[in-house]
DNA sequence: TGGCGGCTCATATGTCTCGT
DNA sequence: ACGAGACATATGAGCCGCCA
C-alpha cells in the first residue's frame, strides 16, 4: 500500500496533468463542474485554466457548441460529454404536464431560445424557485424540461442559457449498467474517493437503481471486476480509476484552485490529505464566514498552504493570500505565486501593470 | 443621455432533524 | 450510524425602466 504521502502525489498528478488541448483536457475530466460566481471567475473556468493549454476565461462557453457538449446534472451541475448525458438520460418515464408540452412545442417551432423570448408565450408569472428566491415561471419550465432530458442548452450568452429541444433518447443498457458508468464517470472526474462519499453524490440517482443497497451493490461489481482500484491509507479505503499514467509531479508550482475543483472537492479526502478544513463560505452569512466569500485553496508543490481571495479592481486583478501556518519562507515559493497571478491575470485579460498582490 | 434602483440569472454548501 | 430531506444562506453582472 502506497503512503499517504505517495497517495497524494499520485491523485495530484492525474488530476492536474500537463496542460494540453481542450477536447483532450475535457476528455481526461470527463465531467466539468460548473458555478456562476465570478470572483474572479466562474468555477468551470478556473477548473480548466490548469489543464488546458492557454486558457482564457469564458473559452468553455464559446466553444460549447463546437466541442459536442451537454449541461446536465451528474454528482452537480455541469458540463460533459454527449455520450455520457445518453447514459445519464431519460430520465423517469412521467408524463409531462399540459404547460410544459406547450412550452416543448413552442421551443420546437421558434428554435433555440431564451426565457425571456419564451414568456410572451407561455406567460412568465414570478414564482418561487428551488433557491428560495424568485423566478419567471417560463424560466422554471425550461429548468424542468431540461432537467429531464426534454431540452438541452444550445449555448450561452453572457452565462445565460439558451435552450432548445433535444433529440429523444432510448435507453440503449439496463439501468444497474448505467448507474455504473456514471460511477466510473464520477470516479475519473474527481479522482480517489470513498464508498461513503460516492454513493451519496449519486444518490439521486434513484431513478436508476432504486435501493441503496442495490447500489452498494452494482459499485461492489465495479470493484470484483478489477474496474476500480481499492487502496487503504490510514486505514481509510479510497476507490479510483487506474489512470495508467505515471507522470512526474511539477516541482515549485503555486495554484490557486476553485472551490470545486477536483482535487478539492471531497471534503474529507482534502482533510484527509491537508489536516486543514478548507470551506467554501459564498452561501454563509458574512459575520460567519472565516476565510471569505469565495477562498481558493492554495496549493504550493503537493502541499495546500492556505487561500487566496481575488477579486477586481479598477480594471486590475487584487490577490490575498493568507496562509494555515505561515508563509513559506523560500524565495522560490514568493516567485512561484508571483507567477500564478500572473498567470490568473492573463487568463482574465487583465492589465497587469495594475496589479496588486498582498503574499502576507 | 447618464446614472441609479430594482429585478433576474446564475448556482452552491452546511447543518439540522427525523426515521430506519 | 447513516441516509434522506428540509431549510437557511450570498452576490456580481446584466438588463430594463425611470427620472433628472
Amino acid at each position: 500500500m502506497p503512503s499517504l504521502d505517495q497517495f497524494r502525489k499520485r491523485v495530484l498528478n492525474d488530476s492536474l496533468f500537463s496542460p494540453c488541448g481542450m477536447a483532450d483536457a475535457l476528455e481526461r475530466l470527463g465531467f466539468v463542474q460548473a458555478d456562476p460566481i465570478r470572483c474572479p471567475a466562474r468555477a468551470q473556468d478556473l477548473i480548466l485554466r490548469h489543464r488546458v493549454k492557454n486558457y482564457r476565461a469564458g473559452d468553455l462557453e464559446r466553444r460549447y457548441p463546437d466541442l459536442d457538449l451537454e449541461e446536465c446534472y451528474l454528482y452537480a451541475y455541469g458540463f460533459l460529454s454527449k455520450d455520457l448525458w445518453r447514459i445519464v438520460h431519460p430520465k423517469t418515464e412521467k408524463k409531462l404536464t399540459a404547460e410544459h408540452r406547450k412550452t416543448l412545442d413552442v421551443i420546437r417551432q421558434h428554435g433555440p431560445m431564451h426565457s425571456k423570448d419564451l414568456e410572451s408565450h407561455v406567460g412568465g408569472e414570478r414564482v418561487k424557485n428551488y433557491w428560495g428566491g424568485f423566478s419567471r415561471s417560463a424560466k422554471m419550465a425550461m429548468e424542468t424540461l431540461h432537467n429531464r432530458g426534454a431540452l438541452r442548452v444550445a449555448n450561452r450568452n453572457n452565462g445565460i442559457r439558451v435552450y432548445e429541444v433535444a433529440d429523444e433518447i432510448e435507453p440503449t443498457r439496463p439501468p444497474e449498467e448505467r448507474l455504473q458508468e456514471i460511477m466510473l464517470a464520477t470516479l475519473q472526474a474527481m479522482g480517489a474517493t470513498t464508498r461513503r462519499f460516492l454513493l451519496s453524490e449519486l444518490s439521486h440517482f434513484k431513478y436508476l437503481v432504486e435501493s441503496v443497497a442495490d447500489r452498494r451493490r452494482c459499485l461492489q461489481r465495479l470493484i470484483d471486476a478489477g474496474r476500480i482500484r481499492v487502496d487503504t491509507i490510514d486505514e481509510i479505503e479510497y476507490l479510483s480509476l487506474d489512470s495508467g499514467r505515471r507522470g512526474r509531479m511539477k516541482t515549485d508550482i503555486v495554484r490557486i484552485l476553485a472551490p470545486f475543483d477536483p482535487v478539492v472537492r471531497d471534503r474529507t479526502r482534502f482533510e484527509h490529505f491537508w489536516n486543514w478544513t478548507y470551506r467554501f463560505e459564498a452561501y454563509t452569512p458574512k459575520h460567519k464566514r472565516k476565510l471569505g466569500y469565495y477562498a481558493m485553496p492554495v496549493l504550493w508543490r503537493d502541499q495546500i498552504i492556505g487561500w487566496a481571495t481575488a477579486g477586481v479592481e479598477a480594471g486590475g486583478l487584487k490577490v490575498d493570500f493568507s496562509y494555515i501556518d505561515r508563509r513559506p519562507k523560500e524565495r522560490t515559493f514568493r516567485l512561484a505565486a508571483e507567477s500564478e497571478v500572473n498567470r490568473l491575470s492573463e487568463f482574465l485579460g487583465l492589465d497587469q501593470s495594475i496589479q496588486e498582490v498582498t503574499l502576507g
